[in-house]
DNA sequence: CGTTCATTTCAATAAACGTTGAGATATTGA
DNA sequence: TCAATATCTCAACGTTTATTGAAATGAACG
């Protein structure tokens, strides 16, 4: 569960560019769906060889991944990554301290508060 | 509350570095009360030189403080940067699968786990 | 089977970054 | 004040990284 830190360090570096880290905030709001290596180029500003290159670069650290879908190839968002970067970072953060964490944790749950209340108890995938 | 690009481009930038990780690291694990500039360099294994070079960009940065005590400087943890941090590239996360973040805040709830038992009620202030 | 569309690869230039060691600054205690 | 300790600043060097545009790949559809 807990990342490499040859491993955070990839990433890490990876969000240290403006539009790499455009990309990957773009994925995430995308959602599991994702979009196509051009939809991101265009969203983040990038010409598509630039668009290519970054995308490359996120997909080689872990923070999203491919899959070709007819002509156009796919980028999705790795939460799982994310997650494990933040696990990474904050790992032993406490130290006997814990309303010092909390507030990271209440900034993560609030973006799911309304979807949460959205689909509390009902299946969400469709369309 | 929720932190600018540029600002996030820059922490992303100064973790981006296996010597300001580790700092990063041990001063997130240290707590509140830090650890001299010295005591870092000697943590992560850096030249006095190359600490201060690198703690100077972690707080330029906004993701540790100074403060001097006799004399050393004492560096600590600026937990709310890394909790902005957090939100900005976790933001909107959800777009109606909550599921998929989560994980993510699980692992970083898990952190703070057994500290929380500890100290439920009690103030945590000793020694 | 050849054209089109989407994406990737390549090579060259330009910019940013980390490391090093010597020297400067600031604090403390004799 | 002088010496010792802790940290910071500076400049030069070598390495890494991003950008650009042109050319190549690879899948899809008529």
């Amino acid at each position: 569960m807990t990342m490499q830190e040859d491993k955070a360090l990839d990433a890490f570096g990876a969000l240290s560019q403006e539009t790499r880290l455009r990309m990957v905030r773009a994925l995430v709001q995308a959602g599991p769906e994702g979009l196509a290596a051009g939809a991101v180029g265009e969203a983040v500003g990038a010409s598509s060889s630039a668009a290519s290159f970054h995308l490359s670069h996120l997909e080689r650290a872990g923070l999203v991944q491919s899959r070709r879908e007819a002509r156009s190839i796919i980028y999705s968002a790795r939460y799982s990554t994310l997650s494990a970067l933040v696990e990474f970072l904050m790992h032993d953060c406490c130290q006997g301290h814990p309303e010092i964490c909390t507030p990271a944790i209440q900034s993560l749950s609030a973006c799911c508060a309304t979807a949460d209340a959205r689909s509390a108890s009902a299946p969400v995938i469709e369309g």
